[in-house]
DNA sequence: TACACTTATAGTCAGAGAAAGTCAAAAGCA
DNA sequence: TGCTTTTGACTTTCTCTGACTATAAGTGTA
């Protein structure tokens, strides 16, 4: 497993065993417990606990820093709403995979939904457009298929 | 034998001792075993692992890279195998619409899913490629969005 | 008290490394 | 001759690292 997944795994688990979805952590001690660098620990949370997936992220610097993770909690219509306005006019392969894989870990999206969505925006099935053309048309799909779930 | 046949081969075995179905293969691993160069390995899945052959295929790039291969095992929806395999290379937004109505009338496909599916064939959702391009992607897009249905 | 110095954190960024993807040209075959 | 296969140069994406920077809190001293 990369140290990634490791770094992302542990801070869902801080997240799901809060009440209030919130994970505060040390990035130091983060870091030493997984056997990285700290700078990693930002890596993860950068790629993949950013706004358009749902999180809040805070920080305070010296002594008694922390970086907190907050999952934001609103009901399924918000979130879809706003994951459709947060998308701009392009949008990649990956981070349409990692809102879909989001809303299904939060449960605004059901899981045959979702693979079905993931289907669409796949590579694969967006061969026959011209490549600088896939990411506006990828964005355009998966607004107009969060719109039927809204 | 082909190289292309002893690849196609070789992921035949795998998902065959794979109890779901999956073969999960490093691209550069796998082409240094056969002993030829790694896109090739890229060619044999475009080609001989597609949707209307019933494999769903995804990959990650990078550090811990893979790609993931899985056989769709129908069990349950032979018809929409069927329906698969009778879509030519275009697909005409209406001709789809027709095809997803009965496939609900028939219960082949649930309402939610085929909303999705509409939204995503709908001339608004591809209006951002050529249209040229269009009755090719939408038979491109139908096609692996039927295959998680199956 | 005000200031300087030290310690304890976190943030940024560029570069290296590790995969997979693309595409067009060459080669092989029916 | 026309389709399929093979090749390799180039591209893109994701991960990991470390040096350097920024900020907050604690501590000692004039």
């Amino acid at each position: 497993m990369l140290v990634s997944d490791r770094i992302a795994k542990r801070i869902l688990e801080l997240l799901e065993n809060s009440n209030e979805g919130i994970a505060e952590i040390q990035r130091n001690t983060l870091a030493e417990a997984i056997g990285c660098v700290p700078s990693q620990i930002n890596y993860v949370i950068s790629s993949r606990f950013t706004p358009e997936r749902g999180y809040i992220v805070e920080s305070k610097r010296g002594g008694g820093g922390y970086i907190r993770i907050t999952e934001i909690r609103t009901g399924a219509a918000p979130a879809l709403m706003h994951i459709i306005n947060s998308i701009g006019p392009t949008l990649e392969a990956q981070a349409g995979k990692i809102i879909i894989e989001n809303l299904v870990y939060r449960e605004y999206l059901a899981p045959q939904a979702a693979k079905l969505m993931l289907a669409a925006l796949s590579d694969s099935a967006l061969r026959g457009a011209a490549p600088e053309e896939r990411d506006t048309l990828r964005a355009a799909l998966f607004k107009h298929m969060l719109m039927t779930q809204v």
